[in-house]
DNA sequence: CTGATACAACTAGTATGGTAGTATGGCGAG
DNA sequence: CTCGCCATACTACCATACTAGTTGTATCAG
């Protein structure tokens, strides 16, 4: 388990500072450095890499937007719970972008180059797989999605990846070394690739859309084993109405 | 049209200073009441509103992730220009997620009480036609396509849509009042609601989709009429791939 | 007149101070 | 013992001060 000293120190020091910040802190809530549920505050983030409030409070409101804290004004900050409906929303619209994304690779083609690369990933996945090395996995498997999205130019598609990608990974982490096992996600990645490459649409749709539920099998059995980790949930219960209110600013 | 004051003086003071501020400014730019590629800078809006530059900087930072300024360190923020590029990637992602929402209510269904706001906004739309007001329409819109999303449960997409909204929300902005008849536009929302009722997966995603499409038909005549308003680019060439960046915040 | 350089006038980034709102723990009244 | 009030110690938000980097310009050397 890193510390936030780590993460700090793997920061380039020419970004400004709310960037590194927020780096740090948003690898920290997925990685469960930071616990769900436990306050922060700028103050004391500020004392811990002995920088001002300012640029914490600016990495702040961008973790909010992502969904990742929880600002409450005159109160405090706090990681929030990682919640099924979070989860599930996030996954809904990651396969929406994704499987548009295979399907734009699939009907208009890509590049040589693209796909050599992915080729390339897949390849350094696979050995990944016997050590057991999760955590270069992940950053492979995160290389292989963002490549097929610029692949096919397209980039506000991938901003958006990553963006949700965050609340999913937060359970991908937990569920780690119990997860799906990593020869059946590069053999999910493998089929991606052939679809892509035999320019099927229909099937590069679905290895994509079978790709990405993965996450929904493991779910039921998390919330299980981490009730903590989890927001408790009126399961069914409908939610704040945020109807009236502009843009997530806040 | 509109001042930032009077646009100032629509926002709710009970909200956080920078949140008011990036309503304004979000809605300024995608009106033109901020042109593209002028410069601002956060002591300039700071003494119009009587604020201080903090609360303007933060709403600055907002604005750079939603694609719609640019902050160029120790030199200026700069209200981007129009990005033939930009937007196409907006409306794929537009399509992406939001045709997934429709074939989730033409599949799932959608409680009776959403059907009946759909049907009241298409209403109301329709009053919109023959005075051609085309500003309630905008609103009407904005609430129809929310709606749609928010019946399915879907928010985190809706928040994804109102982000990417905003690219293309300038391109209608600009192409009033010469872009599509308001009336197309009401029978796409029709046909979109027909397809959802009759359960119909596979034409309620075609309705969606040629309605997300409208948009494609003026970008061409726009780019030649308002060349000012668009960033420097061969029109149709094939634009170079985009540089790797990380997330957003850096 | 031309070119280089120093400086003035900006900019955003960061640090720090002040204010108002909220939670909490203890104390006193009932 | 229980309830309500108030002092206290937090919090985030906003304002202000300071730092550092960029740019345009005026000045001076060649």
């Amino acid at each position: 388990m890193k510390t936030l000293q780590a993460l700090w120190g793997e920061t380039r020091e020419s970004d400004p500072v709310r960037q590194r910040l927020y780096q740090v802190l948003r690898q920290s809530v997925i990685q469960m450095v930071l616990a769900p549920g436990q306050a922060l505050s700028e103050k004391e983030i500020a004392d811990t890499f002995s920088v001002s409030r300012q640029p914490v409070r600016e990495a702040f409101i961008r973790l909010s937007e992502a969904g990742l804290v929880e600002v409450k004004p005159q109160r405090g900050t706090y990681v929030v719970k990682i919640s099924q409906r979070a989860v599930l929303e996030a996954r809904f619209v990651r396969e929406a972008v994704e499987v548009a994304v295979v399907k734009l690779a699939a009907e208009k083609g890509i590049e040589p180059a693209t796909l050599t690369e992915l080729h390339d990933l897949l390849a350094r996945q696979r050995r990944c797989i016997e050590p057991n090395d999760n955590d270069r996995f992940y950053r492979l498997d995160e290389a292989f999605h963002r490549t097929l999205s610029l692949g096919v130019q397209q980039y506000a598609a991938w901003k958006v990846i990553e963006e949700v990608r965050a609340q999913l990974d937060r359970v991908r982490y937990l569920s780690v070394p119990h997860s799906t096992p990593l020869e059946r996600l590069v053999d999910q990645h493998a089929n991606i690739i052939a679809a892509i490459e035999a320019r099927d649409v229909h099937q590069a749709e679905q290895a994509m859309s079978l790709h990405l539920r993965e996450i929904l099998v493991s779910m039921p059995d998390l919330i299980r084993r981490f009730p903590a980790m989890f927001e408790e949930q009126a399961a069914f219960e409908e939610p704040e109405t945020p109807v009236l209110k502009q843009e997530s600013m806040q």
